[in-house]
DNA sequence: TTATCCATGTAAGAAGTTACATGATTGA
DNA sequence: TCAATCATGTAACTTCTTACATGGATAA
């Protein structure tokens, strides 16, 4: 058996895993399953070419994809795969295993617990930014027409705006308790590890 | 230089900050940092023992933490490190870059998005774990006095609750969504939007 | 003419997890 | 007696990101 895909393994989901998801809804290239994930999808879990590229070799060695090559005018050439059944099975499989908890990884919130530390004006900028990534991530997802989507993708879509509705929400109403004053210790001893 | 502590450096951050702004609150030992770590402010990020001791051992070597041994009665020896003031001024520099942006992965969301392919009683099962596991999130984060926290923190354990909150809600509301019918047979190609 | 899109891939390295090794003490 | 708590650390491994290498076509 090719390693790193026993059958009913406790390993969590990977690249893998996302490209046999995105190959559900048609064939395509590594570059288009990276455009697909792009998609209102990608605030749950992203991919780079990086592992892209070689999850789908790996798939292809493992009999999960097949791969057939393009040629095209005035276009590179591409390397179009498609589910196979036994791919098909182990996606379903993967998706069956317990999953995983949610991760999330906030420089910002790190940033907000320690923001006594940082110049109010300074904290006060964050803030500002982050209200306005809020705002672009909400207009983003609201441009997107959920009945054109299915359930799956409609659910996820609603989630996102859901939460990204209560943190903007939260982030106006309660911005003033990172916003007071700086501690005023000054340790200035700037003995720099240079 | 110590390699990966150049100053103002465009580097993320990473366990070693984490291990510094733990010791802003008071010196501490590896074992002691995890638990700080583990306080509400773990759904923002994580670390292991496998990463805070190799982390303080650098941060030893760049001159950012001090360290001293203690021997305990009835306990093993323990290594208490202390900020030292180019650790606090590193550590405010750190958070003072471009903070980097926001990271979820959901093992969850990824299993609703292809929820078609599941049988539906699993997927009711996966919905109500997900229940459980936002009440229970909820109702840790609720056992918190907030008048005991920092400003900072306190912040923090009111946006885990707000967001918390709109996903049970959303998720309770919704659910329907991802519950009905499985998918029958392979669908003729119906090329969905992302 | 400059940038972006298309398109694939590799190599080096970052960063972290898990499992292991060790071992006394304490509480159920 | 069994598990948990306290406590540090290493080694192997996984996983992913970034940067690089390549290069034609097209749009501003």
């Amino acid at each position: 058996m090719i390693p790193g895909f026993g059958r009913g393994s406790a390993k969590t989901m990977d690249v893998k895993t996302l490209c046999l998801g995105a190959l559900t809804t048609g064939d395509a290239s590594g570059y288009e399953i990276k455009k697909k994930l792009e998609g209102s999808f990608r605030r749950f879990y992203e991919a780079s070419f990086g592992s892209i590229y070689p999850a789908l070799g790996r798939l292809q060695d493992a009999g999960l994809v097949t791969c057939v090559e393009m040629t095209q005018a005035g276009k590179p050439d591409k390397k179009v795969y498609a589910l196979t059944g036994s791919g098909r099975a182990y996606l379903i499989d993967e998706l069956s295993q317990p999953l995983g908890s949610d991760r999330i990884r906030s420089e910002f919130m790190v940033a907000m617990v320690y923001s006594h530390l940082l110049p109010p004006e300074h904290v006060a900028n964050l803030i500002e930014e982050r209200l306005q990534i809020y705002d672009e991530s909400l207009t983003e997802l609201q441009d997107c027409d959920p009945d054109q989507l299915p359930p799956g993708r409609r659910f996820v879509l609603g989630y996102g705006l859901a939460i990204y509705q209560a943190g903007r929400e939260y982030l106006a109403a309660h911005r003033h308790l990172v916003e007071t004053e700086r501690e005023t210790e000054a340790p200035a001893a700037v003995e720099a590890a240079d």
